[in-house]
DNA sequence: CGTTAGTCTGCATCCGGTTGCAAAACCGAC
DNA sequence: GTCGGTTTTGCAACCGGATGCAGACTAACG
């Protein structure tokens, strides 16, 4: 039904690779020729079938937005900051939504299927050889906010994660807390095990200082909550926590609340990511932000990058994260 | 690069037909050629082309998800949804942000290159406008989350927004609430006009209780806190408020807290949405609930309805809300 | 065992575009 | 006007796969 080459190249009189050429740039044709071939265009409302050029061309300009992660607000910033920067250069977001099947090879299948020109992987709980799956398969990818490595297999684009958790150690220290303990996410995420690792060693350096973990199930409200209740029950809780993640952090705080303790008198939190919502006043979220934004464009920039040289040597882009002081913390005296 | 029809039957020693045809359900092949092709096919990891195919068959399997809101919580939700049920029946869902590039015209364009089935608008505050361009290109179309009307032009699949309005109005009548107000969102969104019509329809039975409104720039925390700050300074509070959503509840719940008003002692507050942050103990929100899974439900199956379908008469399927009582309204006396 | 009806299979063409190649048109210089 | 060199243009083949059609094959029946 709707209109094709062949039809803007009857209506012009002129041959469809005519027609096709005005519509690819780089190609020759003349000013009189374009002009003849943009009004019949013009007057049909011919646009060019992506799908059908990509079978030739080889690009679909379509990139595969994987993600297991439709819980935490963060990554709605996340999802909006990445289909607009792809928009801006022409591609178009394939979303994947991970929850139901993470099964790396169905997943690369299924992509594919669709002949995605490349796939970013947005997610911190998963694990490298998913990015890996794809990279196998000849699909060029990019990890955002995945684990950094020392010899990536494939692009990483984040923030260190264990420099993130010596932050929060140097943090919590530098403010005299003198027991402190970690409320990480799920045990088993990468990120997790990083800010683990690196808040461990700051730490360490603080033998003085009583130190504690624990993780909760998931980066989740319920979770964070949950696992401050289990804190508070079982008594002698830390002067302050460092959470894994901000919505983790506003369950813990919900738990505190709820048990009379106030914040940051009685106890101080730091969470992590700095999402819209640790601003907000009734939280007012003491926390270290991810430069979300820098990593999504850095991210769009090294997929595009790939496009054209599929075989770059993988890459790790790593950018600081920063302290964001809000009112969660006892003020440094 | 990947592997083509053509390999598999070079490699099962068969045309190109029969391969094609085992990969066709109700196509006639018998068993054993089905099982050679199928042993080659899998050997060279062989996954059919869906654009390829989508050239002769002008089915993409690709469903444009348009939206404008990438800030409110509830669209996680929402994505979340909409993404789970388009790949349960194999459909893949493209992503496309209108912040950007809001023009209808190129929206749909952009979408037509792609040669989408179908196109989901999800957003309650796009004019209905933009649902339509895409019918008049003959895109099958749902509006999810759109308004109501008697006489739809294109499918509409959400809740009775002045019916919502109302049971708000209710709902705070019972309570024996003297003095209310609607906080509404951004006045030109039509779900807004439709809740304030509701409400005002609801509080014009009770000439004795005191009614006014005012509307918030935005369905955004920022737009709530302020509007309520507003509010504060201009003196004479009604005693609850309906807010045109739970984000703007919150941040008006912010502003209450730091002029140290109680709620709901002082004042009560009613949202909408029952986004999942409504139940987090810091808020313990009241709210008016969207039945947001049903609706995305009966949207995803109107649009494979459709797909075989294409003049299929535009329907509407609303859902009734529901009240969600939690804290902050006073009890019923 | 010969027929006949039904089932499979391969050929060829087409989907909407792209692109290498060679012929045609153009251009300026002589 | 002719010539040589550039552009521009159309032809035809191809991208990966679907499908109508006719011939080949199979099975059942008399």
């Amino acid at each position: 039904m709707p209109v094709t080459l062949k039809d803007v190249a009857n209506r012009a009189g002129v041959s469809t690779s005519a027609v096709s050429r005005t519509f690819t740039d780089g190609a020759s044709v003349s000013e009189k020729m374009r002009i003849k071939v943009e009004t019949a265009a013009s007057e049909l409302g011919y646009a060019p079938n992506a799908l059908a050029s990509s079978l030739t061309t080889g690009r679909t300009k379509l990139i595969g937005l994987v993600s297991n992660n439709f819980h935490n607000p963060i990554f709605l910033e996340v999802f909006d900051l990445f289909t607009r920067k792809l928009q801006d250069r022409g591609l178009r977001p394939l979303l994947m939504n991970l929850s139901g099947e993470p099964d790396a090879v169905t997943a690369v299948r299924r992509l594919q299927q669709y002949s995605v020109d490349g796939v970013i992987v947005a997610s911190s709980t998963l694990s490298p050889e998913f990015s890996k799956a794809f990279r196998d398969a000849g699909v060029p990818v990019v990890n955002s906010f995945g684990r950094f490595s020392t010899e990536p297999e494939v692009h990483v684009v984040g923030v260190d994660n264990s420099e993130c958790g010596r932050m929060a150690g140097r943090e919590l220290v530098r403010r005299g807390y003198t027991s402190v303990g970690l409320l990480g996410g799920p045990e088993t995420a990468t990120s997790t095990q990083d800010r683990f690792r690196g808040f461990s060693q700051e730490l360490a350096k603080h033998p003085e200082i009583t130190y504690s973990h624990t993780f909760a199930s998931d980066y989740s409200f319920d979770a964070g909550r949950a696992e401050m209740q289990r804190l508070i029950a079982r008594g002698n809780l830390a002067e302050a926590y460092f959470c894994g993640d901000d919505v983790l952090s506003i369950g813990a705080l919900s738990a505190l609340a709820d048990a009379g303790l106030n914040v940051p008198d009685d106890i101080g939190i730091i969470g992590f990511n700095d999402m819209e919502m640790a601003r907000w006043q009734n939280f007012n979220l003491s926390t270290i932000g991810q430069p979300i934004a820098q990593i999504i464009q850095a991210s769009v920039e090294l997929i595009v990058d790939m496009l054209d040289e599929p075989e770059r040597a993988p890459e790790v882009r790593l950018f600081p994260c920063k302290m964001v002081e809000r009112g969660t913390l006892r003020p440094l005296q």
